[in-house]
DNA sequence: AATATCATGTAACATGTTACATGATTGG
DNA sequence: CCAATCATGTAACATGTTACATGATATT
């Protein structure tokens, strides 16, 4: 039946923003909300034909110059609210950069550190996309959605931070387990407590 | 064919730092992997039966005294390494709660911090279960790869420190947007702009 | 005219969860 | 003995991605 309250719940909630094409939905979702969200045609389309048929979204301007927008109705926004109401499922965490580091022991410390430095570069970017965000957000684009948005902003503002904190931290980590090695002779690297630890 | 090669991979990783029982991996990945991984039966059984019969695990101690367990093998070590090496796929983003925030406007202030404060007090909840994760692991657990689940653990503790910082953070947005409703008479909280957003 | 982008959709596949069935072992 | 937990598995379902097909509109 329902393909998903969770995209439901997206999309409606886009159109309450405005009205738009489908293929503006996925747009706007991918660089509005990627960070946190993510949705495909394959689940866009058929979400639209579902909300479109229990009359929650409805077709604008059907063949006049470009192509129809979608548009939610007041059953949709009743739907919305409903929807954004229960409680938000955490959903189950899939870490695959943390799976690797894990096992890093298998995986070597030197792809380990690859693998750190990735991701400290990737949350910097993040973060100076994010800052700019906040700055455009002053300015006028999303109205009385803006508070909002900026809540959503600063969270993945702090996450940045975080991650670029933390990688520093394990970089320091992964090269303390390399002297550890060096130091042990051929013998495999010990915790990170200097204390001692004669090989052998 | 492979069903998922993440599954395969974090299947492989615990085998490779104990043999254990089926049920013993999900027990693990849930307790150990939690803040980050996760993984049902539905997918470690099929999984272990075809590592099986790929020669990358194998059945120690088969009708002995209790029930046998899973051992990794060399197939499966080198395998478990491939697997490791490629790039980590970063997942689709799928965060009910910033959804929730994002459409705040439709949600209300009200229901929003109390969203909040429940994301406040998880991290918090989350934040001492992993200190005190870290002061095991001080102890011996896991031996030689307990360098690598430190790492994790900090990216976990990092990660639950900036969630607090934010949701305080957010919590005042959310009080400035509603002393602002107030003065502002009946009236929505406006943003900045006007805007015009005409639509009908 | 040719190319790029906008736009809508579908089918095949991949992935993942839940609920159920089944039985062994263990502790009270 | 009975209940709880350990242990293995499967089938039905839910969810989600990818690749493709199709055509309109806009740009050069």
């Amino acid at each position: 039946m329902a393909r998903s309250d969770q995209t439901q719940t997206a999309v409606l909630g886009a159109l309450s923003i405005r009205p738009m094409t489908g293929y503006a939905l996925r747009e706007g979702i991918r660089s509005t909300l990627g960070n946190f969200w993510s949705e495909s045609f394959g689940q866009i389309y058929p979400a639209l034909a579902e909300l479109e048929r229990a009359a929650m979204v409805e077709r604008r301007g059907a063949k006049d110059t470009r192509s129809s927008t979608f548009a939610i109705t007041q059953a949709g926004s009743a739907r919305l609210r409903e929807l954004l109401s229960d409680p938000p499922q955490p959903s189950k965490p899939r870490n695959a950069l943390m799976l690797r580091l894990f096992f890093g022991r298998q995986l070597g410390v030197d792809a380990c550190r690859d693998l750190v430095l990735q991701a400290r570069a990737r949350a910097e970017v993040q973060l100076t996309e994010l800052t700019s965000a906040r700055a455009e957000l002053e300015g006028q684009s999303l109205g009385e959605d803006s508070p909002f948005v900026l809540i959503t902003v600063l969270a993945g503002e702090h996450g940045a931070r975080a991650t670029i904190a933390w990688a520093d931290e394990a970089l320091n980590e992964l090269s303390a387990l390399e002297e550890a090695a060096l130091e042990g002779d051929g013998t495999p690297p010990r915790a990170h407590i200097p204390s001692t630890m004669e090989q052998s």
